[in-house]
DNA sequence: AAAATTTTTAATCAGGTGATTAATATCATT
DNA sequence: AATGATATTAATCACCTGATTAAAAATTTT
């Protein structure tokens, strides 16, 4: 370890400059000598400290889904709120992550997209959605308001518009020549919009 | 050329080949190995008939969004339908090429994500949204109905809402246990859900 | 201060990958 | 059938990239 007490560790600084890397270019077009450069650190130091680049790639990206993942299945899981409270305080915790990490929602989906399961898995997703308890909060609503809509679609709605926006974003902002100031304003207005366009669906929906 | 006329041209194959495997692990991880498996032909075809593995990802991938953003173009320029018409009519073209080709979307996030403008010029994409006729349209309505919400809003929702869902498949079919089929069945559900769903926003937007 | 341990470096390796080549096979033209 | 053009193949090259190594430097322990 280094003498001065405030210094960043190497191992740190690898791990900042990897998940830097990995977010810009995905995993396979990363190299680790970019990674190396961007810390302006020798290359055989990344293997030194971890033991290679998959390893690295896991221990990195893990811990920014994982720290993620568990705060939203603690979201869904708390009793003391309502369905609709929940739904209100799930999407402004995905936008406001989203606004500090805007490029999170691709990189998920490109590893999605290669490897599903060992993914999910990897990030600590191990339970399916019927042990959630928002899914008994919602079984019991859709019995009251005899609710026919197929929950799933429900869901989808809220991450779709809730997420995809800043996937879109940096063509959006090409084609409609607007500020990232003005489509971060618009991204903040949506945790408040977003909730009353679900509930619109909700009392809405005998179609 | 080979002999019968029904047979599908080396080149073609190596095409469908290249978009399937570049669509399925994207860019950087495909190897023109693997196309070349794919399509069951000599590694070195690639070469011959495209020049160089990034030659033939433009003109495979360029020629898939070309034809698609001039498909949704047309669409959005027609004087003859309504706003309500052209949105049904979006979302059913969308879901209709998703269904059959799910992995578009990711691939334009991704080239998007890194080089925005260079990508939508590249497809053709040079107008601003301005110059549609569907924001004419817009405009005169907004105008009658008193329309407070931003239309940009309407329009992420849109396509937020048909597009997203193709992009998390894979994930939402390990976690909620469904077979592609039943999701398959949701999509083609989709199609007039959507458009009941931004109409109920249009419909109710004075908060 | 000496010894042992940990960290860092430069050089190199081994394997993979895009691309090329030279030889062969197939097809078209005469 | 003979010739020329096009298509296909197997082998190989050159380079990139993840990983290793052995030596040097820095740090800690004795």
């Amino acid at each position: 370890m280094p003498s001065g007490e405030n210094t960043i560790s190497t191992e740190e600084k690898i791990k900042t400059a990897a998940r830097t890397v990995f977010m810009r270019k995905g995993y396979a077009a990363a190299r680790t000598r970019d990674i190396a450069e961007e810390c302006g650190l020798n290359l055989a130091l990344i293997n030194y400290y971890f033991r290679s680049k998959e390893n690295l790639f896991n221990i990195v990206m893990l811990e920014l889904c994982q720290q993620f993942a568990s705060s939203v299945k603690e979201l869904l899981n708390n009793p003391e709120t309502t369905l609709h409270e929940k739904i209100e305080k799930l999407v402004h915790h995905y936008i406001d992550l989203l606004l500090s990490t805007p490029s999170i929602p691709l990189f998920i989906l490109n590893e999605a997209h290669t490897n599903p399961d060992m993914f999910l898995s990897r990030i600590g997703m191990n339970d399916t959605v019927e042990e959630l308890y928002i899914v008994k909060q919602w079984k019991e609503m859709a019995e009251k308001a005899r609710l026919t809509v197929n929950p799933l679609h429900i869901i989808l709605n809220t991450i779709s518009m809730t997420v995809f926006p800043f996937a879109t974003a940096p063509m959006v902002m090409v084609k409609s020549k607007i500020t990232i100031e003005a489509y971060k304003k618009m991204m903040e207005d949506r945790k408040t919009m977003i909730p009353k366009w679900i509930a619109l669906m909700l009392e809405h929906q005998h179609q």
